[in-house]
DNA sequence: TCAAAAGTGTTTCCTATACACCCATGT
DNA sequence: ACATGGGTGTATAGGAAACACTTTTGA
């Protein structure tokens, strides 16, 4: 039942949307340039006003399509992040958002003078500012991702996507700073291997064949999300493209 | 600004009223009595439409007052619990919940036939039936509550107020399962002092005076709300109608 | 003086971290 | 071959759980 008879309130709702960056094994968060006022040519987190008898998903799916150019079958998994009223973040007038964050599939991304992607470091820094209140709803959610990451198996799941090398997963932490580079340029992440076994909740792909023959065979898992394969191709260039050893890669049990 | 040319979703504000049975030592969720229909005359979460220009937490606030009889200054804390968009969660039509949990002080709670106190475990064991969806979001502030609880030093502080005793603390662990009581009924808690000073957050209250003399007279503390003195009134009752030794109280750092 | 409840001393186990060393690749 | 990045073996420290025992109270 639509209510006109009141007076209701503006509901936004926002989006984080987070990626893996491939190349750099970094979180990215994307960010749309405005169309309109206020902000407008700036970028910022896609966001919607929510209408009547619309879920909070659907929102959050038209936002990503609408304001990042993310198709609804990229957004591998949206998560709730929190509420944010203070009566100043939006010039327009009180509005309260309801934010989530949304993991978007490394490959989908799309790059383009509308689309900006900006490595979470970036928004903690204040490197980066974002309009409205846009700077604590990041922050939020990357307090939520170390939370979640690699303790929430869903989570990580998502993040990681159907296969994964140990690579991303120690950029990823390097990036939060749970793992420091050591002073004579060596990784102190030596235990990463170990922990990730620890979990109980991967595999790891095909052993015998990663090494010493070539490394772009992987096996092929039962995909859960048929961007598998694609992400698979993106894997293997980046874990060609290394120095050293390369790194083994991980599918989920 | 109000916006009446468009049409706009109804969103409630449901709060999740948590409080410290001091008799029992378990966290209890106050409920009222429905005046209005659906679900007239049933116990349910209070709940308020959110209005323009008011914020989640005097939306949450309003609902206290309204349909739980407690007074704004009884109000401790209150936290962010997460979003409810089932659309079939309320008869009359789809309606977003923005779900918060309050922390009420002990000795404020009315006991009225307007207002009822249960415990967190019949919610979870579905002894007791809420409308609405308002069973998920008891849930859901019971996962919250395990999660924070000695984890979080301000969601602890503002659980068990100013002073509290490690009989309290005792009660809220086993009621959440997280201590076991022994074959021979004996608590397998024997750990909790450790566990208490471990966390570098409390002293004693009067180790000296607490032994021997009488458990009646405690320390005054800096009081962070003037509830402390009340419930260190209620406090002594408690801790004196036991058996065996007189539990410790704790003071915050 | 006995039962009940609370707290302490001490052991044991497990896990996180660290350090030293070995393995697989590109140049 | 050697520098670079990745992984393993093994030692060590710290914290959680367990168990036996002591302390403080009410009846």
């Amino acid at each position: 039942m639509s209510n006109t008879e009141y007076e209701l309130p503006n509901i936004s709702v926002d989006v984080v949307p987070v990626t893996v960056n491939l190349d750099t094994n970094q979180l990215e968060v994307l960010v749309g340039r405005r169309i309109f006022e206020p902000y407008l040519g700036e970028y910022a987190l896609p966001g919607v006003l929510l209408t009547p008898h619309e879920r909070l998903v659907e929102a959050a799916t038209r936002a990503l399509e609408t304001k990042t150019l993310v198709k609804a079958d990229d957004i591998v998994a949206v998560y709730d992040l929190g509420t944010f009223d203070n009566p100043d973040r939006d010039p327009r007038g009180a509005t309260v958002s309801i934010a989530k964050i949304a993991v978007i599939a490394p490959h989908a991304v799309v790059e383009d003078e509308r689309v900006k992607r900006i490595t979470l470091d970036a928004v903690a820094n204040g490197d980066e500012q974002l309009p409205f209140d846009h700077n604590t709803i990041v922050q939020a959610a990357a307090t939520l991702f170390g939370e979640k990451f690699l303790s929430s198996k869903t989570f990580t799941k998502s993040v990681l996507g159907e296969q994964f090398t140990t690579k991303i997963v120690r950029g990823l932490l390097t990036q939060m700073g749970r793992i420091t580079t050591d002073s004579d340029h060596t990784y102190d992440a030596s235990n990463l291997t170990r922990q990730l076994k620890g979990t109980g909740w991967v595999d790891v792909v095909d052993e015998a064949d990663s090494y010493g023959t070539s490394s772009a065979v992987y096996a092929t898992t039962s995909a859960a999300y048929d961007i598998a394969s694609q992400i698979s191709a993106a894997l293997t260039t980046a874990t060609s493209t290394g120095r050293g050893r390369p790194s083994r890669t991980w599918t989920w049990k």
